[in-house]
DNA sequence: CGGTATAAATCTACATTTATACCGGTGCGGTAGT
């Protein structure tokens, strides 16, 4: 019996009242929860406090069988959780990680098997578990939500393996329905994200991605110590709570000292410190107790502190996409806060590093080898056995091995070698390549943020439309647009632009693409297999180089 | 790739330049040892 939707729409207004308190959804949120509640897998990037997790968790309450949620680290699965506990009426909620007792894992089981609780947090390398797998697909379960999504696309190819075999993880789970969720992802990683966790036509909501309170600003220095003083300034001049970011763990230790020498309430983080020490600083940060926090990229995720007033990068991050991750802690009230980019072009070259190690072609060769010795499907977890090689490290491997055409996942996760695909040697040879290639994607990534930090166009123009979403005039709430940059740019844009933003287009050597950003005399398009690319406007005229997809 | 610390080489008698080596982010899980 099919309902109608008007009283779809009241359970779920009821339900989202009655056990979370919410007066209603957003208009992106509607639809999501719609979309969720009639079956569909959904792609909802949106931002941080928009209530992403309404999106599953009040039609949740509404589906037949367990929810189990994906979420990078152990510390958020605890506050949603924790969260979720709040109220009975919210379903209940445990999580499965190598943190918990036996005896907390056996609670944890049974109160799942009963149906006591809906909810279920873990992490992807719980996921890849066989006896966790087995046991969850036994449930039935309704939905698989992957939060942060966008870890799937910035980890999963070598830092965390397993987030790449979520994919094939949502089908040995029965395939329930998939959502994804995330507060930041350009239109190359969200397509990523479509890919690698295999969603079928899914519904796609993107919420707007302007935070008009940052004020956005680039200094650009020519000296390490000229850096150093302009980080220092820009510290300075913030009453309230500021977030540094630095490149090194080194650097977060010293400019923490530095300014608790110049008298501000400053420590560092980052994940070479003891963990009480981590969780010290995050709370008394977000009490009020430090005003400043140095920190590496593992700062972040989770910070629920609404009054941050500054971001300061004192080295350029990998990506924008990094970038607007962490300018996006600031200003959680609304109020003005600034983001303020300390840029120097030879910081590129330790992001380059950081994205230069490509798959070694032994490893791969001796695990196509070991799975073509086996005459049928053979275990991951005997293979791994066999190799005397981690969980995480084979993961990765069969990642590559599986995109080279060389080994499948039967429907029992066991690996297979395809019998027409190539030969292990081959299959290193190719697997290698594909690594590179997406090493060529990273790289291109970071060409972007150089052009972000380079432009003298607006930046908030310059940042949405790396994002797709296109702002008809200059902001007036950067450097460049106060300087008079920006809208001299806009005025005197003297090439036509032959294809509008977002347009598809191909080209000869690099395959299809996304026309993203018009620049000078210049475009920039996102290719599916090599990432963005920068053309001058007169070559491609002359030489047609770009046609219509 | 670039920065930094240490070692060697310079060219001149002590200090500065040049060469070399090494290091650099993100977290899960599991294991070893308190």
């Amino acid at each position: 019996m099919t309902r109608r939707a008007s009283d779809v729409d009241a359970d779920l207004l009821r339900t989202a009242r009655e056990a979370f308190g919410y007066e209603g959804f957003r208009p992106g949120q509607a639809e999501a929860v719609r979309a969720v509640v009639r079956g569909r897998d959904v792609l909802a990037v949106m931002p941080t406090g928009s209530g992403k997790s309404a999106i599953y968790q009040v039609p949740a309450l509404l589906l037949e069988g367990p929810v189990v949620v994906v979420s990078p680290l152990i510390a958020l699965q605890r506050d949603q959780v924790d969260g979720l506990r709040e109220d009975v009426r919210r379903g209940g909620a445990v999580m499965l990680n190598s943190q918990l007792p036996a005896g907390a894992w056996r609670e944890a089981r049974a109160a799942l098997r009963s149906g006591d609780v809906k909810f279920v947090f873990l992490a992807p390398e719980q996921l890849a578990r066989e006896e966790v797998l087995e046991e969850l697909a036994a449930l039935r379960p309704a939905l698989l939500v992957v939060d942060e999504a966008h870890c799937v696309s910035s980890w999963g190819h070598d830092f965390r393996p397993q987030y790449l075999r979520l994919g094939a993880a949502a089908e040995r789970l029965g395939r329930p329905q998939v959502v994804a969720l995330t507060a930041t992802a350009s239109p190359q990683v969200r397509a990523e994200v479509l890919e690698q966790l295999r969603l079928r036509d899914p519904l796609v909501v993107v919420e707007g991605f302007d935070r008009p309170e940052i004020d956005l600003r680039v200094r650009r220095h020519s000296s390490a110590d000229r850096q150093h003083e302009g980080v220092l300034r820009s510290v300075a001049a913030v009453r309230g709570a500021v977030v540094v970011y630095v490149a090194r763990r080194r650097d977060a230790e010293g400019l923490a000292q530095e300014l608790r020498g110049a008298g501000r309430c400053a420590d560092f983080y980052h994940a070479g410190r003891r963990r009480d020490d981590r969780d010290r600083v995050l709370r008394e940060f977000v009490d009020g107790t430090l005003d400043v926090v140095v920190a590496t990229s593992a700062f972040g995720m989770g910070i629920d502190k609404p009054d941050v007033r500054a971001v300061v990068h004192a080295h350029v991050p990998d990506s924008l996409d990094s970038y607007y991750q962490e300018i996006g802690r600031a200003a959680r009230d609304g109020h003005p806060a600034v983001a303020v980019l300390h840029y120097r072009p030879e910081d590129l070259g330790l992001r380059t590093f950081f994205a230069s190690g490509v798959a070694k072609p032994e490893p791969v060769r001796e695990v196509a080898a070991a799975v073509r010795a086996h005459d049928g499907p053979v275990e991951p977890t005997s293979l791994r056995r066999e190799l005397g090689t981690t969980a995480s490290r084979l993961a990765g491997v069969v990642n590559l091995l599986e995109e080279a055409g060389a080994v499948h996942e039967d429907e029992r996760g066991r690996l297979v070698a395809d019998p027409d695909g190539p030969a292990p040697a081959e299959a290193a040879e190719v697997a290698v390549h594909l690594s590179e290639q997406q090493r060529s994607v990273e790289r291109s990534r970071l060409e972007m943020m150089r052009a972000y930090a380079e432009t003298s166009a607006c930046r908030r123009q310059f940042l949405l439309g790396y994002f797709g979403e296109e702002l008809p005039e200059p902001c007036g709430n950067c450097d460049t647009c106060r300087a008079g940059t920006a809208a001299r740019r806009s005025e005197g844009s003297a090439h036509d632009q032959p294809f509008p933003v977002g347009a598809a287009v191909a080209h000869e050597e690099w395959g299809e693409g996304q026309v993203m950003h018009y620049e000078d005399d210049r475009v920039t398009v996102l290719f599916e297999g090599v990432g963005y690319r920068t053309l001058a406007l007169g070559v491609v005229e002359d030489r047609g180089l770009l046609r219509p997809a």
